[in-house]
DNA sequence: GGTAATTAGTGTAAAAAATGCACTAAGGGG
DNA sequence: CCCCTTAGTGCATTTTTTACACTAATTACC
């Protein structure tokens, strides 16, 4: 199909993927040091060109997938980035998406995208090419904020898990400290986990139970538009307001 | 400054821009009517190609103020919108934004984009060409997003107004009736608004207080990370959750 | 085998927020 | 002057959030 636009500019678009996971207590964030001008040597958030024929969503995840051998996989379109100058060799336009993965299931590909690419700490991480901080910090806000309205959280852990590695991972992408009794009451409220009649094995202390994921309660409570949102609880803090001046 | 990504697939790009304005207690939307093919005839949101040396906002802004002559407007990024098919006469990849402007200060503008711009309640609103249904969608959603969460309903009310129309305007964005007395505490315990000190005028009933919105007390709260959360209340419905099954 | 160390798991009371509800007040129109 | 219309206001009940400390189960070490 020629195109009826040639008197329009036309841009290369990219997608770059913010790929989180978690480990050690850690949000992590897969990044890929670049081989290549501009920028060569420093960490960048792994994307590529969109083709021809290829949409959006597809495109992101063809990046994922190429660089982690993953489908299936929880991704969302967050932010589009265009300035004129963000890319020194020209214009390029790029739309920004993040996705949830299972750290253990990751097991590196060989492709080109993928020579250097490894985990990150997302918490003090150094610059990054291009504008790839203000990228990864649109991510994480969003990310911020799902993971109060939605439980998300489960895709980032094994499928068992116990409740307090879910409270970690809350806590290190909210970013503070919850009180145990209040989420665990309110997770449980929510009635998505199943006890596994399982319990963790070889800590050297009171082992834990296991839970899994209820994805098909998940699924009928989002259908009925349930409200899933989690308040933070940082402990000792009181959030009132000045109301005077 | 000639690009080095002749090799890759470019693609033309716009920005669409979803204009909200409030009138009559509707939550009304600017369209303009299609003076060429593709889709000639058909309601559309108004848009148009992104510059050469144009940031995206930018891009947005134009539109805007081409069409209503306004700038210094809330305006926000929300999703960009790239399937293949999207348009039939060749790729467009296009950013969709929306602006939330007081109708009363519309005055069309004399432009080529103009000829035929029209507010369209967007309750009830018709098909719209290409998939602006979809970006029009999106766009109402994070409306209904935003103003559950930041007080940007004064950005669509004239600078003097009613706690009614505001109540109304609410009403008519989250489409869920509320109760007056719940959200007229709710609203004057942020302190957001300040009494003008004056009533309507010419109306047939007891006249209603006028107030200001008191944008600098609102920028040092969201300095602050203040909550303006305001929940809904539609009257007299139980937000109970089955538990069984 | 006993004890120390470590993390799991549990309930309640107080405070804050949300909800439901109905009457009086003020002005214009006839 | 009465009627109509919308403005404006408070309280009691329920629900949600918050703060908080001890016992239970297991391994490691001596």
């Amino acid at each position: 199909m020629a195109t009826n636009f040639d008197n329009y500019f036309k841009s290369a678009f990219t997608v770059d993927n913010v790929i989180f996971g978690f480990d050690e207590g850690d949000l992590k964030v897969l990044l890929i040091k670049r081989g290549e001008e501009p920028h060569i040597g420093e960490w960048a958030l792994p994307g590529y060109f969109v083709k021809t024929d290829e949409d959006l969503d597809a495109a992101a995840k063809r990046v994922l997938s190429e660089l982690t051998g993953l489908t299936n996989v929880y991704l969302e379109q967050v932010h589009t980035f265009g300035s004129v100058n963000r890319h020194a060799f020209g214009r390029v336009i790029t739309i920004s998406y993040f996705s949830l993965i299972k750290i253990d299931n990751y097991t590196i590909q060989p492709s080109s995208i993928a020579l250097q690419a490894q985990w990150h700490t997302v918490n003090g991480l150094q610059h990054l090419a291009f504008d790839h901080d203000a990228i990864l910090g649109s991510c994480l806000q969003r990310l911020k904020w799902l993971v109060k309205t939605r439980p998300v959280g489960f895709e980032l852990l094994p499928p068992k898990f116990t409740l307090t590695e879910l409270q970690h991972l809350y806590e290190a992408i909210l970013r503070c400290p919850l009180d145990k009794r209040n989420f665990r009451k309110k997770i449980l409220s929510m009635n998505l986990l199943v006890d596994c009649d399982e319990t963790q094995e070889g800590v050297a202390h009171r082992p834990a139970k296991l839970y899994k994921f209820d994805r098909k309660r998940y699924n009928k409570l989002v259908d009925q538009g349930f409200n899933f949102e989690l308040k933070e609880t940082p402990t000792k803090k009181k959030n009132t307001v000045e109301l005077s001046s």
